[in-house]
DNA sequence: CGTTGAGTTGACCATCGTCAACAGGAGTGG
DNA sequence: CCACTCCTGTTGACGATGGTCAACTCAACG
């Protein structure tokens, strides 16, 4: 399944405040996701599948693109089965909080308030299933499995931003930024990725509004870690030499 | 209700791994209490608040009395009645970060992991009602106004771990007091307390390992506001004497 | 009256933010 | 093809914010 296939579908969203929701559609093929065995999708058995596949629209996003807006009623919700997303909210002074990057797997909008928390945007392009906020409802409330599944999801949710709230709270920055190759490391590694290298599809800003440090300090940080040879730096990605010595800095 | 006629129900916990739920009983009366209002109880009907009453058991922790640990099995569900109680995770060096403090009328245990992710102490005398996990369980998964009220709840939770993020990551010491003030304040506001004073039950140490600052730059940060006629500070209570400067020191 | 624990204050210093310059690659237009 | 800009990332110099260590006050308690 090439990411081509989608490029007609990308969207341009029209902003209104009740407008309906602005995402094209394209067709699904949930026995051919690739992301199908580690995301919510899991909990249903064949016939659950197609039901889904009824109401799921993939669309695309371009890099940069916004997904959706903090104070943007919710419509929808998304997989994300391909690419990488960041969750931030601004303050009115204009200083940037990341609160997370959703991978291929995660689930996006499980909050279900009526207005978006916080903005959510395409680091990479990125591909998602997007679910309308009715049609999954009552599937969902039709359908214990995946509503347990979808509780799980939850429960990360929040154990991500406890995660995030110890490192911001007890750790140095070179411990944050240990910290962060290791933990993005990981979920790349639940996808089947390479245990030795992590991929970083997102700029060092982003980085940095994540670990709420500076992008000189991210930058330095990762040259000693180079220097030190516990990391070998290359464009968008970075490579484990002493894993151990890295777990060691990332305390926990 | 006073708290005297739980005395007698102080628990010792036995702290075995496999022990069972170690929680002393005592009588609950929905009709009387004093939260009911302004927790997810509020969900139900006369009927189903008798149905939970059931399976509710009132208990009352000593100030600085374990809960529940980090590591335990999830045994439990608790609707905070009255106290508050703080919720931690320890690093192994020892360093600790305090993840919120739950007031009266809040839900401890919503995450409903296997095992608690993070510990949770009384810190000050405080009273809960427990409710057993397989009960509370299928009592939910029969009452959808209840499950939608949790779920309310757990986006709730993540909304303060977003919001905890925000402060940790952005936020100057001076703006993270103000700030803590403010929404501590905002939290008793709706259990009906007065606009201009906030409770600090909690010892300076928990407010440092709360906004990841240490107990001395909490407290000079308080006597700087004090000094510039912000606040008065008076024990285990701040009065608000200038909430408008207050509200500029906190950003958002 | 001594002890203990919570909170405050002061002196000093390390970490990290700020400001600035610079390097390298991608895209653009002459 | 080269010059140019733009964007991302890196590096350096300097200073402010907040951490560390220590002393001290005060109230509660025996």
């Amino acid at each position: 399944m090439t990411l081509g296939s989608y490029v007609d579908s990308r969207v341009v969203r029209n902003g209104g405040e009740n407008a309906p929701c602005p995402y094209r559609i394209a067709g699904v093929d949930c026995g051919n996701c690739a992301v199908r065995a580690i995301s919510v999708c899991s909990a249903l058995d064949a016939g659950e599948r197609i039901q889904l596949e009824g109401i799921a629209q993939r669309t695309r996003f371009g890099s940069k693109e916004t997904i959706f807006l903090e104070g943007d009623r919710t419509c929808s919700f998304f997989n994300i089965t391909g690419g990488t997303v960041r969750m931030f909210r601004l303050f009115r002074n204009g200083r940037r909080q990341v609160l997370g990057f959703r991978l291929p797997g995660d689930f996006l909008g499980l909050e279900l308030d009526d207005r978006h928390r916080f903005s959510a945007e395409a680091v990479e392009p990125t591909t998602v299933c997007r679910f309308g906020k009715p049609q999954f409802t009552s599937l969902v409330e039709s359908n214990p499995r995946l509503l347990r599944k979808l509780h799980e999801r939850t429960g990360q949710e929040i154990g991500f931003a406890h995660d995030q709230t110890m490192a911001l709270g007890q750790r140095s920055a070179q411990e944050r930024v240990a910290w962060f190759l290791l933990s993005l490391r990981d979920r790349q590694k639940n996808a089947g990725s390479a245990t030795d290298v992590v991929k970083l599809p997102m700029p060092r800003q982003d980085i940095a509004d994540f670990l709420g440090l500076t992008i000189e300090t991210v930058s330095r940080t990762l040259t000693v870690l180079a220097r030190e040879n516990v990391i070998v730096i290359s464009p968008r990605k970075v490579y484990f030499v002493d894993e151990c010595q890295l777990t060691k800095l990332a305390v926990s």
